[in-house]
DNA sequence: TTTGTTGTTAAACAGTTGTTTCATACAGCT
DNA sequence: AGCTGTATGAAACAACTGTTTAACAACAAA
């Protein structure tokens, strides 16, 4: 009964896809079971209703994508900039690559830009470990420990960097020349800029600041 | 007949909070002809169908929202750190800002995020003179001229630590303890932290970096 | 065999969607 | 008046949606 190409099985396995690529409410269970080769009334007799389904479709997806991208241990003597530099690449990896996403990532970006009842569990079992992680490793950077408030913005800045080549993969794709668009979503390059950029704002965000002799903004707008 | 109240401008000023609450798919033809008031056969009249709707609401987004923020011009003096702080602070105003968002932000990130036919026109006539416009700043921060390449990977950092905000709002709202949600999402702390991370990398790009005696990444994942 | 549970199937149902139709009203014109 | 093009209105249309129904098949337990 508990097969791998059982009913239920099959159509979890047709649904994931077509609800990463046409929503919730644009997938239609026609499609999906067409997909799947089974009745119509197979949603409804496995599920109770196309919202349940949708909602382990997501949990499929986080499940698989967490095993597929278990993360690296490094060993007590890696440098803070080795790890930051592996860490925006995994998520890089994990997020961007150009050409055709994974169904998984499409399904989880829905969630992160719509969220529904899902999004909460997701981002205690998924994004919160993948973020405490990133702010250790910010830790390590700085020279001395960071406000409760600061330590987060970093942390949003490199996040914000990453995804920002994803969320808006579209518009990027139409505002650089078509002879530098591979180059630009390059995994290597961006690798390099954004541990960089980072690197660079974490050990000079201490110092000196053109910034502190200027003035406060102010509601001028 | 082209009153500010005629029919097609109430659908049109109908039309656009909707398309921006639900989407193009889930906006309905009938709610939008009920809040306009107007027959359920005046779109189809008027527009010739529901997809040119869409497309007018969208062009009139953009011009609404430029209209309403128009760049400030800036003495010769100026500083190009003043500068990159106003560029920040214009477009987390325009973008961020917490409670409730404008529809027409609403509507121009749909077309980011899901770009259709009215987005290739919006990047011409709106991002791209803003992104050129974060570049020259750019140019004046870096001491030395900047690699093509390079230059636009800044400004794609610059802009990603803003987006962020919006496109991930609701999991931001979701990671952040309650008590700190506010001055999270606060224009000041934001405008303060992204222009000074921003200008601290780009002041220690061109210096030394720990990371050029970096192995470089190869594909280990 | 009889009974009952589980799975599958085709058909129908009830509701919503964008669009079209056709009658009507009203203005400006000769 | 009569005609014409524009605008509005209520209703219907055709397609599609998620869900339900009822009949049927397979198989195990009684």
């Amino acid at each position: 009964m508990n097969r791998e190409d059982s009913t239920k099985n099959r159509i979890l396995a047709a649904a994931g896809p077509i609800f990463a690529r046409r929503g919730f409410q644009q997938a239609t269970v026609r499609e999906i079971c067409d997909t799947a080769n089974v009745n119509l009334a197979s949603i409804n007799y496995y599920f109770g209703d196309k919202q349940q389904l949708y909602i382990d479709s997501v949990i499929l997806a986080r499940e698989q994508r967490a095993q597929q991208f278990p993360f690296p241990s490094w060993s007590d003597d890696t440098s803070p900039e080795v790890k930051l530099r592996t860490f925006v690449g995994m998520l890089l990896k994990r997020v961007v690559v150009m050409q055709t996403i994974p169904w998984q990532v499409q399904l989880l970006m829905r969630e992160i830009l719509n969220p529904t009842e899902a999004c909460r569990q997701l981002v205690e079992d998924y994004f919160r470990p993948i973020f405490d992680r990133l702010l250790r490793i910010v830790d390590e950077l700085a020279e001395e420990p960071l406000p409760q408030l600061r330590r987060t913005q970093i942390g949003f800045s490199i996040i914000g960097q990453c995804l920002h080549y994803r969320f808006s993969a579209g518009v990027i794709s139409l505002m650089v020349h078509e002879d530098q668009r591979e180059e630009c979503f390059d995994w290597d390059e961006l690798t390099n800029h954004i541990t960089e950029f980072s690197l660079a704002a974490i050990r000079n965000l201490g110092g000196p600041s053109a910034l502190d002799s200027l003035p406060k903004a102010t509601k001028t707008y």
